[in-house]
DNA sequence: ACCTGAACACCGTTCAAGT
DNA sequence: ACCTGAACACCGTTCAAGT
């Protein structure tokens, strides 16, 4: 029934439009097969069933948001580049709260891809640190803080969902992080 | 064929059971029904499904975490006490990875027992910055703060698995934060 | 090599009927 | 009020058969 070939672009394509427009709880081979009006067996040739399918959304997930923390630090300097992609990962996360939810379940192992995609999320923010005057070693470290506090404070605001009021909750959380790797060089 | 009649704690005791031997993933209601001598339907009767049954295990994770931190902390002052929860709540997570990886999944609203559980897990940081001499207001950021971190990083760490290797990391985020969090105060 | 449709297993959910 | 068993819907997965 389908007039192309099936590609893993469309069925990536497919499958991020059911996350966005349903949710990451939706995401069924069925709901994919059903949007690209093939069978669901049709799916087993591209991918490993329903866990193939999640890992491709994580990882499709994790650089649309990496390309949002790019583009989001252009032009900035400095200090002021973190607060403006910690700025962006919010937002990402509360305009695309499906895409979001991908990445926060534990991907399983030997997923070479996801991996990568991962590393390179990891990586601008190490830009940042480096930029900031940090080694290389020392800014994987405070990269990695950083995201992980950022990651943990979204996970929490993701059910509550009242944006607003977390606000200032979100600026204590960076300013005091922010400041405590700065400092962390001098006595290391 | 149940020779009592289904509490629920009977019930809960089941479903943690099958989390703490085969995962979070494979808590169905089957599962808990046949390890109980019971018909799934009955389960209906004492819960709201399956999005009740991962409520349910997320409450009672979620207190026994809270316990776990309380514990760590006895005898012990100011900021000591802080690094002690934090390591329990590590060694919680990697110990009982089900019962972890059952406070990850975002409760839906109006829940209100999970959403006790969650604040009186919350208190317990709360009285650690209140112990450090930061008034109620400031220990409530805070904490969140600190929880969040704590959260954020074991859920990345939830997927690789390999302990040792993340000590360090842990430990230059838990300083790097704690540092930021008690300076804050100074000219905040 | 890719796609289909039928078949199967498994699980969640509802409900009339029993005690 | 609690429990059962049957029934149903839905989904993931496999596979022989088609192109």
């Amino acid at each position: 029934m389908a007039s192309t070939r099936l590609t893993l672009a469309a069925l990536t394509s497919a499958a991020i439009g059911v996350v966005e427009r349903s949710g990451f709880d939706a995401l069924t081979l069925t709901a994919v097969a059903d949007e690209l009006g093939v069978a669901t067996s049709t799916l087993y040739t591209h991918i490993g069933g329903l866990d193939g399918l999640k890992h491709l959304v994580a990882e499709a997930a994790t650089r649309n948001l990496t390309g949002e923390l790019r583009n989001s630090a252009i032009g900035i300097s400095g200090p002021d580049a973190l607060l403006a992609m910690a700025v962006a990962y919010r937002e990402f996360a509360l305009d695309h709260p499906g895409q979001f939810a991908s990445t926060l379940l534990p991907p399983r192992v030997g997923n070479g891809d996801l991996a990568d995609a991962n590393a390179e999320l990891l990586r601008v923010f190490v830009l940042v640190y480096r930029a900031a005057g940090l080694d290389e070693a020392e800014s994987e470290l405070a990269a990695r803080a950083m995201r992980s506090a950022i990651h943990g404070f979204l996970a929490i605001e993701h059910s509550t969902a009242s944006r607003a009021e977390h606000d200032a909750e979100y600026r204590y959380l960076l300013g005091a992080l922010q400041r405590g790797l700065l400092l962390q060089r001098d006595d290391g």
